[in-house]
DNA sequence: CGCACCCCCTGCCGGC
DNA sequence: TGCCGGCAGGGGGTGC
């Protein structure tokens, strides 16, 4: 599910929870993509949430005593605030709040992370790379990191060391307007279609934010509100439909083991 | 070293 | 109606 716009969204969404403490740890489910540590509930319990933070599609809740919670939301996670504990089906991880709120975490596939450490010290953000919509990030430096790369551009900006937060729609959504196939060798873009994607990047990124990012099947907000982006998606799982622009039928191939879609007459 | 592939897991959808 | 295969927003390990 969720990709930089979504963990954004949700992010926001989470964030008149600073201040809140957390009196009740409950573990139903430690068995998500990595084990939910036997101490997590004691080493979580008591603490004050101080802060929501976002690195690509990490979320970092900063809590008193320098200890973070990493939390990722793998393809079917979602952080939910309840105002009663429903104990719903895949409902893992429950966390009763000082105002007698639930934090949970729901993740039918069990892809998602929950992982205490202290500050930045964790080895799963050791390949996470500056966010995409940052300053850091420049069209001369995003042309810089394609040269002499034979990797496709569309796997090479799902690199979540290069740019951190885009995943399969995006990467597809921003190549399609930029007008780039997916399969270019990176490498061999030149200057001007490196400048039209990373405006492409921007502008889809900062659009999908601002329409709180895509509900492809059960993505919600912390506050269980779906987004609006899918109904502005112009290729992602368009297959056999016409090109918005030009009405040719969307193409969808198979890139490192993921659906890539595309109009072949408006990206070259 | 760079890259493609496979797998983790559950749910859903289309085809037979 | 029901079963089965294929596919799904992520990412890490493996092996070529």
């Amino acid at each position: 599910m969720p990709e930089l716009p979504e963990v954004e969204t949700v992010r926001r969404s989470l964030l008149p929870l600073v201040g809140r403490r957390i009196e009740v740890v409950e573990v139903r489910e430690p068995r998500l993509r990595l084990r939910i540590a036997a101490d997590f509930a004691v080493r979580l319990r008591g603490r004050s949430i101080e802060a929501i933070e976002r690195r690509g599609k990490y979320l970092l809740f900063r809590l008193d005593g320098g200890l973070t919670l990493l939390a990722h939301l793998g393809m079917s996670g979602a952080l939910l605030v309840q105002p009663t504990r429903t104990g719903a089906v895949h409902d893992h991880v429950c966390l009763q709040l000082d105002d007698a709120r639930f934090l949970v975490l729901n993740d039918p596939r069990r892809f998602g992370i929950l992982k205490l450490g202290r500050g930045e010290d964790f080895r799963e953000l050791r390949n996470v790379g500056p966010d995409p919509l940052s300053e850091q990030v420049t069209a001369e430096r995003l042309y810089a990191a394609t040269r002499r790369r034979k990797k496709p551009i569309k796997n090479l900006l799902m690199d979540q060391g290069l740019l951190a937060g885009i995943g399969n729609i995006y990467a597809n959504e921003m190549l399609y307007v930029a007008g780039v196939r997916p399969t270019r060798p990176a490498g061999r873009l030149s200057r001007a279609e490196v400048q039209r994607l990373y405006e492409a990047m921007r502008a889809v990124l900062q659009d999908a934010i601002q329409l709180g990012g895509s509900s492809i099947s059960d993505y919600r907000d912390g506050d269980g509100r779906t987004g609006y982006f899918q109904l502005t998606l112009k290729v992602y799982d368009r297959a056999g439909q016409p090109c918005d622009r030009c009405g040719t039928t969307v193409r969808r191939i198979v890139q490192a083991g993921r659906s890539s879609f595309y109009c072949r007459v408006c990206q070259r």
